[in-house]
DNA sequence: GTTTGATTAAAACGAACGTATGATTGAAGT
DNA sequence: ACTTCAATCATACGTTCGTTTTAATCAAAC
């Protein structure tokens, strides 16, 4: 087996590393050594600390954008108003796939997602790739041909609403917050759940004024 | 006017910047300038950086808990069983009535809060007041019973994503990704949306397995 | 008027941080 | 054999961090 080469073996030392600590509690030097490499391999091959968190937000968030924009090519390839649970699945499902579930990889990229949503330092939140905005402006047009009569600020706002569920939902569960009583979840259901429930809340009557 | 006591100016100037720039973005110097107190204030009203964290998330959790109990306490003194919107609006309503609306005060605060809940430091969740763990436990049984039919896993599913709405939803408002051809939004509205999306998704029928 | 106890002020501590520098390697190109 | 160049290495720089220590301040108590 070909041993991997410094670069990536930088890239996913980071990406465990700023998932279990966050970017501001991640050092260079803690990187660099659990993946074996020299302090200065860093600056060597991203530039800085903020450039390596870009490219490891890119990593984890470019398949999910790309698997969300296919989902919704073949829906829109089928039919011209596609309905309200298609879209949901298609939204969220790649957030399900292409992040290993169960194991605990998959809690850690779940805490790392929403440490990119979230972390307040500009740097960390600053890689958007192009398809990041484009690709919440598309599902919104076809959510608001799915769902006439909702205002174009209420729908935004269920948008955000459906990010949010799907984004937080796996942190916690990792952060052992779960009441004893209840057995433990596979991965395959609550991905059913999740779209049950976004199904319901996405297709809620408009709120009167 | 009094005025207000190192202590409490240190507190304010916490919650600000913490809000801002995160637990281990924001240095204790830079909270002690803001306050016009001495570095060493710090050490003595509070003990350590950690404990003065713990101390804002208090401050700002602990009403919010209370007012959740209160909700649940006057909506089972009515009657046994309540509606689920009626235990959406009791659950989510302190988020929106606790916090200032409108204002940045109000995107300051919710940041804070997915700070409080969301930041990788252990420091930083680390206070969970005695009411934080029973609050939801009681709103799950009420939920239960009104809900019969779901079951105990897939309710726990839905509550987090309850918390994980209203948490999350106002903070993307102020990081300006809104898109520009929506018209700003008033904090009335959204309250009445958050409750109508969830009321319809924690009402949605069980998930055929 | 002096003592006392609670604050605040100023300075310094060692440790850890991100980054930059210059030497060293080793295989490919000529 | 010599050059080239991407890659890695050890090391050091200047800064900032949380915390601690020691001295000064000041109202109230006696």
């Amino acid at each position: 087996m070909a041993p991997p080469d410094t670069r990536t073996q930088i890239l996913d030392a980071a990406e465990r590393l700023f998932a279990e600590r966050g970017y501001r509690g991640t050092s260079v030097r803690a990187i660099t050594d659990l993946a074996g490499a020299n302090l200065a391999a860093v600056g060597y091959h991203f530039g800085s600390k903020a450039e390596l968190m870009a490219a490891v937000a890119r990593r984890v968030i470019e398949p999910i954008n790309t698997a969300q924009h296919a989902g919704l090519d073949r829906l829109l390839a089928r039919t011209s108003d596609p309905a309200v649970t298609e879209l949901v699945e298609a939204f969220a499902g790649p957030l399900f796939d292409e992040i290993p579930t169960g194991d605990e990889d998959g809690a850690q990229t779940s805490q790392l997602i929403v440490t990119i949503l979230s972390d307040p330092a500009e740097e960390v939140r600053s890689w958007t790739g192009p398809t990041q905005n484009t690709v919440r402006e598309r599902y919104l047009a076809a959510f608001g041909r799915a769902l006439p009569g909702l205002s174009p600020e209420e729908l935004w706002f269920r948008m955000r609403g459906l990010l949010a569920v799907t984004a937080v939902d796996r942190i916690e569960t990792h952060q052992q917050r779960t009441p004893a009583c209840l057995s433990p979840v596979a991965g395959e259901a609550t991905r059913h759940w999740a779209i049950t429930f976004l199904t319901a809340a996405m297709s809620a009557p408009p709120t009167k004024t």
